[in-house]
DNA sequence: CGATTCTTTGAAAACAGTCAATCTGTGTGG
DNA sequence: CCACACAGATTGACTGTTTTCAAAGAATCG
């Protein structure tokens, strides 16, 4: 029973890796852990390390123009976070990423995540779908914002991060779908007279 | 007086291409144009080109639950344009690009890109800049719907791509800041008041 | 010119935000 | 163990914004 583990399971779910190089990729991670409010980074520091949640929940967000923050991400078991220029090779983070529960990280750095690209070509491939679902992601939430309802879009949500919901207070899920707690409250309330 | 000039005094805007590099590159694109309403391609039909705008002004659209067309992004003079599946090796496209105005265009299919980064080493790390510059649009477009008001998030559109708002429809526009064309219309009114 | 499409305007209804008060659960210190 | 404070969630009343529907004006194209 090691840190690893969740990695480890999540890794061999999606790609054929042999023994050997699930040894190898594990050097390149990092075991850490983060109690609720604890920041993996805050914007302006230098990018430093992105995550492997292996258990618990992060989010990501920035503080927009009137002070408000806005959440881009929800990180829970089994999903990658890190500032949103690491991949590109930035050097200063741009949102803060806090845990929201008792989290337990595999932490790696840019060069790390070069080298495994580099030597792992199975990795290569299984980031790279990953990458391209994140992004179509992206795409489907600009869509969501400017096309549905906040009932539509929270419905969605339950149903495409299904447990997220439990975990997470309600003003942030309120601020991911970008509108004030009390219309969330209501919402549900709406809801559950059906 | 050539087709390739725009893309050539791009490039030479960008990085320092040699010569020889702008003539290698050249042979990459094919020229095309499209009149307005043409398709460059639909969602549904196999991947084929991305386009460099040499002029004009495209859209790129995706048809949601509802039957709305949602706008994802307009590609005036000096953009890129493809299907949201191209630099991902995408087989089939999701969105529906199409002409707004009279336009030329460079096209260019996946081994072409692909060929590029890997020969152009130039090309390559201009093109990650041009890619790093686009994800964070995707980032700040969430952010914008989620957070701001409609006359801020117009006023926002025409300081950040002055120029487009005078080629596109103002219902296409609406689409795009995610309103009805006649709150568009009101919010212009407004801000015309002062 | 006639037809079509786009834009503007008006009035009513639906929706979401604000502010203030109450309720609920959690954890702390007495 | 209780009382209390605190943060989050809910509710109500009110305000402001956006949509909807319908109609009238522009602009564009054949």
């Amino acid at each position: 029973m090691s840190e690893f583990d969740p990695l480890r399971a999540y890794l061999q779910r999606r790609a054929p890796f042999t023994a050997k190089e699930l040894d190898a990729l594990e050097e390149f991670f990092v075991p850490a852990t983060r109690r609720p409010g604890e920041f993996l980074q805050r914007a302006g520091e230098p990018v430093r390390y992105a995550a492997f949640v292996a258990k618990g929940c992060l989010r990501s967000y920035v503080v927009d123009a009137k002070g408000q923050e806005v959440i881009l991400e929800f990180a829970p078991d089994d999903w990658w976070l890190g500032d949103r220029t690491f991949l590109t090779g930035g050097t200063t983070c741009e949102c803060f990423i806090d845990a929201i529960v008792d989290s337990e990280l595999l932490l790696f750095d840019q060069a790390s995540h070069q080298r495994m690209v580099a030597c792992i070509p199975t990795f290569a491939a299984m980031f790279r779908i990953a990458f391209q679902k994140y992004a179509a992601e992206k795409d489907r939430r600009i869509i969501n914002a400017l096309s549905m309802s906040v009932e539509e879009r929270y419905l969605e949500f339950l149903q495409r991060y299904p447990g997220i919901a439990q975990r997470v207070p309600q003003r942030m899920l309120a601020s991911y779908l970008g509108v004030t707690p009390e219309t969330l409250s209501r919402v549900r309330r709406h809801l559950s007279q059906k």
